[in-house]
DNA sequence: TTGTAGGCGTTATCAC
DNA sequence: GTGATAACGCCTACAA
């Protein structure tokens, strides 16, 4: 009981049976006499024995485990994504590995090792798209993988499920315009990874069809450290006019709304700011934002589902690539009264 | 390279050389010559090895994997936790299972199997407090572990690394009451769950070194549900006289807000609100809110590194029982003016 | 109904 | 310096 590690091997040594006859009986197999079962199952209990599946993995070839490689799970973005994944997979009997990878390149190739390396039998990633050499290596090891919430659009055939960034750009865009902000600052995310350039191709169409020219000047890239928005913002505001925001994604949002208030300034009536992730869907803040609603919920069960299938049917070469649908939020941060 | 996993065989084959040399090549160990060793690096880079470390594990009987069981990693308070025991962990190689328990004793349990069937080295977790089965289960088990953010106040000793609850409860409620607030509504946590219990004993004292007495119909029990904590306020607003809440924690506060502000009270005129966990340290929101910060950086990191001790001596027969200090941090939610 | 043999990929030990 | 062998804990296949 208490120290060592209880094996198959320890029980046969207490019943006086062999290893195989207890691993059997353990599993319910229909070879085993009844009697013997329960006997062998009470005193598995009783020892505390608790399987050793890695032991078992090794043979089988699976060890019912996945990656889930992300940025940073702290961020609620992708806290409810990895939340959403583990639930989901739990169902499916698989446990997830979480590996944070800070937007980092290196630190996403280790990630992607050490999840290799522990025979995981697939990786969901939110890849940092510092390059595409990471994902060329999980291709060409073999490894059954998909990416969640950007993708690579040059030739390259990798799996994905996103959701519809450009849309998603546009709605929010149109929707400042429409209720008359011309001058929009976009708070974009890193210029390098798909989602923001999508969703600066959306904020750029909602303009076109405007008939207004985007400012390079009002488009900003901002990283995820909190000490960046916040320089960003209040130098905007110091030295540029504009009245709308759209940043891309809620945390950035609230950043910028905290620093607004803390220069004083009113919204909406001052400044009409919108969001991206709709976070207040699930996590009540304040201030409700607008937002663009992405369905992380979605996204992470469509993410799984694919990976299994791809675990489960290893010679299929299907391509997924799944974009679900975003749609817009109104509340009070860009309208004054809606009772959202 | 495509396909199937490359195995320590595989190079093997191909270099005309035994297993073993292999392995010891890749492992950089002495009685190697170099020459030898170099084309073998060269090789298995060539072919994409990465080393199958569950089957090492087999053999060395340990796996550089924790798990770490929480509530719900979509609760940034769990999720700024996760974070960090990752970011540590990953400095010493370790890599985590993240399971989420919902706060119920069944899926803790199951949790708890995972984990030690897929050989985990040890366990780190938030434990739903339903009972001490499941803890006394992995006592019993012999599996290292650390609790995080709960204790167990009978006369168990299972190590743990919590913050000062009691003395963030106190602080909490006599800032309310220094700022002329004598009827707080406190909505607590779940009050199976030790934090709760002494966040309440902290609220009484409070009350108590004012000359006060508690009123019981001020304290609420919300749960984890995003309408719980909506309908309690709504109920107490209309039913209760206060001026100040005092909430569990930051995410339910946020919640309080928000809903006060659905009904038209303004904050901190009518209602002073301060929340518990400081989250604001990591994730600005608009409105800032007074709250206690529990430091969970150092929480996390202080769990990672007795749980680690507790591996690499597993015979070391040391209790751990660690409280960091807690500290009050005031906001515009509470006072109006303040530059935070 | 139960036991024996072999192997999953790696590593420690010891022999050559 | 390199190779053979056994072992980690379990499971499949087959033998008794």
């Amino acid at each position: 009981m208490d120290g060592k590690k209880i094996t198959l091997k320890d029980i046969a040594g207490r019943a006086g049976l062999s290893i195989n006859t207890i691993s059997r009986a353990l599993k319910d197999k229909e070879d085993i006499a009844p009697a013997t079962r329960e006997v062998i199952k009470t005193l598995a209990k009783e020892m505390g024995y608790v399987g050793n599946s890695v032991a078992g993995s090794l043979r089988s070839g699976h060890t019912r485990t996945i990656a889930v490689i992300v940025s940073d799970v702290a961020n609620p973005h992708f806290g409810i994504m990895v939340k959403d994944i583990e639930q989901a997979a739990r169902k499916h009997n698989y446990t997830i590995f979480v590996i944070n990878t800070e937007e980092d390149n290196e630190l996403e190739e280790r990630a992607i090792h050490t999840a290799i390396s522990k025979n995981v039998d697939g990786i969901i990633i939110c890849p940092a798209q510092s390059s595409t050499e990471n994902i060329e290596f999980m291709k060409r090891n073999g490894i059954p993988f998909v990416l969640i919430g950007r993708r690579f659009n040059d030739e390259t055939d990798y799996d994905y499920v996103i959701c519809d960034d450009e849309k998603g750009g546009y709605l929010a865009t149109k929707h400042l315009l429409d209720n008359g902000h011309e001058r929009i600052l976009f708070l974009n995310g890193r210029n390098r990874i798909s989602s923001a350039q999508e969703r600066y191709m959306g904020y750029k169409r909602a303009h076109e069809e405007a008939g207004l020219t985007v400012d390079p000047l009002l488009v900003k890239e901002v990283g995820y450290e909190p000490g960046d928005t916040r320089k960003t913002v209040k130098m905007m505001v110091e030295n540029e006019s504009f009245t709308g925001i759209f940043a891309f994604n809620d945390v950035i949002a609230w950043e910028a709304m905290y620093v607004l208030q803390m220069m004083g300034c009113r919204i909406p009536e001052e400044y009409a700011i919108i969001g991206f992730d709709n976070i207040h869907s699930r996590m009540f803040v304040p201030f409700p934002l607008s937002s663009i609603s992405s369905s992380k919920g979605e996204m992470a069960r469509r993410a799984l589902d694919i990976l299994l299938r791809k675990i489960s049917e290893p010679n299929e070469k299907k391509s997924y690539r799944e974009v679900v649908d975003t749609t817009l939020i109104w509340r009070v941060s860009t309208i004054g009264n809606n009772e959202n």
